[in-house]
DNA sequence: GTCTTTGCAAATTGTTTGCAGAAAT
DNA sequence: ATTTCTGCAAACAATTTGCAAAGAC
């Protein structure tokens, strides 16, 4: 298996990476060797990294380097808005009663989930993956967006609630 | 607000409790107290409850309950098909450099994580969630399916494994 | 009666926090 | 020089595991 060329995406990590200074330098916020070591892991792999992934890939660059300064840095990422979480509803697993094909709503900032079902969304073509060795067989919608309370709550008052009852 | 009546969804609830009820004694699984209680709890509440949740609607009905039974229960359930975990990616939070509107498909088992960028579906209608009270402003399709490895092993080495790097 | 489940306590895993010293601007 | 970060250790949160006693069939 011949390693593929993928200039594209290499450039692409040198321009991503050089936005970074950017925006550190514009919000004068200071730019460690950890941040960038931690922007690069995570733009050095297509597979959505844990944190832990990402110390382990780091170890080598940075020696030194500890699990909370990853965590910190990549929370800073995520502020910066030069990574994402991946679809995540918070540290606990959550359970639904509907084993039907449906989708949810998701409200970015206090994490309730609402279902939704919408024919017209249940018959998507689901693509053929068969090349990326995958065999689909079910999908589901992920909305994401503003609750009401959180809209109205504003910036402000965007606490971020542990689920309530 | 006078609480909506909502007899559909009652007679389901009661339609799934006979049906847990079925399955159990078809596979010789004792029905215990705290599992019916559990799968009851999950069915009365519209939010994707966490275990935790779980737990606490429960105290009351199933005094001396411990988290321990509620996860396992909740083990159990998604097992037998009767519950879902809604779209978790495992305990870990994932990173995704990716910022642009994108998809993903995740193995079933093993739950690694691919991206797949398909411009016939960045379109889709984003429904009007309004009267919902919810302003949607994005989506991601989540693909699930059995990836090539995990095809192969099938149901036999089927080990949830962690992910590797 | 037999076999599975439950509850407890302790262990694991993932993540956050407080604080003193180090680094970036 | 000032302010923000980093690393450490300890705290926390979510979940799992081993084992003896209790419960379901």
């Amino acid at each position: 298996m011949k390693p593929r060329a993928e200039p594209r995406r290499f450039e692409e990590k040198a321009g991503r990476l050089s936005r970074l200074e950017d925006i550190c330098r514009r919000r004068g916020i200071p730019l460690t060797v950890q941040r960038r070591s931690v922007f690069a892991a995570v733009l050095a792999r297509s597979d959505h990294p844990t944190a832990e992934q990402v110390f382990q890939d780091i170890q080598a660059e940075v020696p030194g380097i500890s699990r909370t300064t990853v965590y910190r840095a990549l929370d800073t990422l995520v502020e910066l808005g030069l990574v994402r979480k991946a679809s995540h509803l918070g540290a606990a697993a959550r359970f639904d009663p509907n084993t039907e094909r449906h989708h949810h709503i998701v409200c970015r900032v206090c994490e309730t989930v609402v279902d939704l079902n919408a024919r017209a969304l249940d018959a998507l073509p689901v693509p053929d993956l068969r090349k990326h060795g995958f065999l689909v067989d079910d999908y589901s919608i992920h909305f994401t967006g503003l609750c009401d309370g959180c809209r109205r709550r504003g910036r402000a008052g965007a606490r971020k609630k542990k689920h309530s009852s």
